[in-house]
DNA sequence: AAACCGGGGCA
DNA sequence: TGCCCAGGTTT
């Protein structure tokens, strides 16, 4: 027997008796539900992804009416997740489905992985658990499942490795049972085969596993190289007026791309230049609160609020396009930057509070 | 505090 | 083709 076929078996036969079968996303299975699913599962654990999926698909309920949404409606019930571009890839895509693909999504690789968002992963994911069709799946689970199983050296963000991966995971793929099989995999990397603890003794492919021969679990697969994280710093201007707090939104592409966010500025001293040359206004009270470092993988960000009122900003200014004054309390339906957010329930908090004199920012973290 | 992650974009 | 990027969550 081989093993690729011996390996599917076990994984089936665990799966049967041990998987997770009642996911939102396995429940009237559609190329558009499990497309959803597999696009914030990218990001994002199950149990935090299933009241966004559920929110979503009521909103959402096919890709039509996902086309016919404003993208900052998707936005919105994307904010939080994260990754923001794939919300906007999500909503393009459902844009294409409709206008070139007349509504239906393509069932092949190569017409799905032309939509954006979706790469080689991802359309093989979607085809075979919403078609039954044989493709191989490579997610991060995966590859670390098959990098352990097969004891695969080497960073897997390398062409080598990669390719090395996709081989054993084409090879592992069975031939019956294909969406059982990728639902399996998953899971088994996602609750057996961690990255942390993988709990062996309940493995089903322990028994032949090189990493648990070999107690290389920890090592295996290899860390990506490990590089120093720069450190940037910009001023946030926490603007006041008559109407709420001035937000702005930021460009499509880049950090928190597309999400309303405080105008930016490069230095304290900028402030009120910046009032009286984009709102023909004075700032008063101009006063620093405490700054604080948002981290991020690659930099880390040193922000400094700036809070400002403005007494009688003209009324052009109240209405141009991509700009907003947001109510903090009043919670409407935008796409907000993490430190943004908290920096508004700062707002609401203060103002509660009897005394608001003290300038001090505090935050937790 | 470090690591995670699938796809897009660009040299 | 081989980098670099994003960003809340987990460990």
């Amino acid at each position: 027997m081989s093993a690729a076929g011996d390996f599917g078996a076990r994984l089936l036969d665990w799966f049967d008796r041990h998987g997770r079968h009642d996911l939102p996303w396995q429940q009237e299975i559609s190329v558009y539900r499990v497309w959803v699913s597999e696009i914030m599962l990218q990001q994002t654990q199950v149990v935090t992804v299933i009241p966004y999926y559920q929110r979503f698909m009521a909103r959402f309920p096919d890709v039509t009416s996902l086309a016919r949404a404003p993208i900052d409606e998707v936005l919105h019930h994307w904010s939080g997740l994260g990754y923001y571009a794939r919300a906007r890839h999500l909503h393009r895509a459902a844009r294409q489905v409709v206008e070139q693909h007349q509504g239906r999504f393509p069932e092949t690789l190569e017409d799905l992985e032309a939509l954006p968002g979706i790469g080689r992963s991802t359309a093989a994911a979607i085809l075979s658990i919403a078609c039954g069709q044989r493709h191989a799946i490579l997610d991060g689970n995966v590859k670390r499942v098959l990098a352990r199983h097969r004891g695969v050296e080497g960073w897997p963000g390398t062409t080598a490795v990669s390719r090395r991966l996709w081989a054993l995971a084409e090879a592992m793929t069975p031939t019956a049972r294909v969406a059982d099989y990728t639902q399996a995999i998953m899971d088994l990397g996602a609750t057996v085969c961690t990255r942390g603890r993988p709990t062996c003794g309940v493995c089903p492919v322990a028994s032949d596993c090189v990493a648990h021969a070999t107690d290389r679990q920890s090592l295996l697969p290899t860390p990506r190289p490990r590089r120093e994280q720069p450190l940037r710093s910009t001023v946030m201007l926490i603007i006041r007026g008559p109407d709420g707090v001035l937000l702005e939104r930021r460009p499509p592409t880049g950090l928190w791309g597309g999400l309303w966010g405080f105008p930016e500025v490069p230095s304290t001293g900028e402030a009120e230049p910046w009032c009286r040359r984009h709102l023909g206004t004075e700032a008063h009270e101009v006063h620093a609160l405490a700054p604080f470092v948002h981290v991020f993988t690659h930099f880390r960000l040193h922000i400094t609020p700036v809070r400002l009122w403005v007494k009688d900003p003209a009324a052009s200014v109240m209405e141009a396009p991509g700009r907003v004054w947001y109510k903090p309390e009043a919670r409407s339906e935008l796409g907000l930057a993490a430190p943004v957010a908290r920096l508004l329930d700062h707002i609401v908090h203060e103002d509660g509070e009897i005394n608001g004199s003290h300038g001090e920012l505090r935050l937790p973290g």
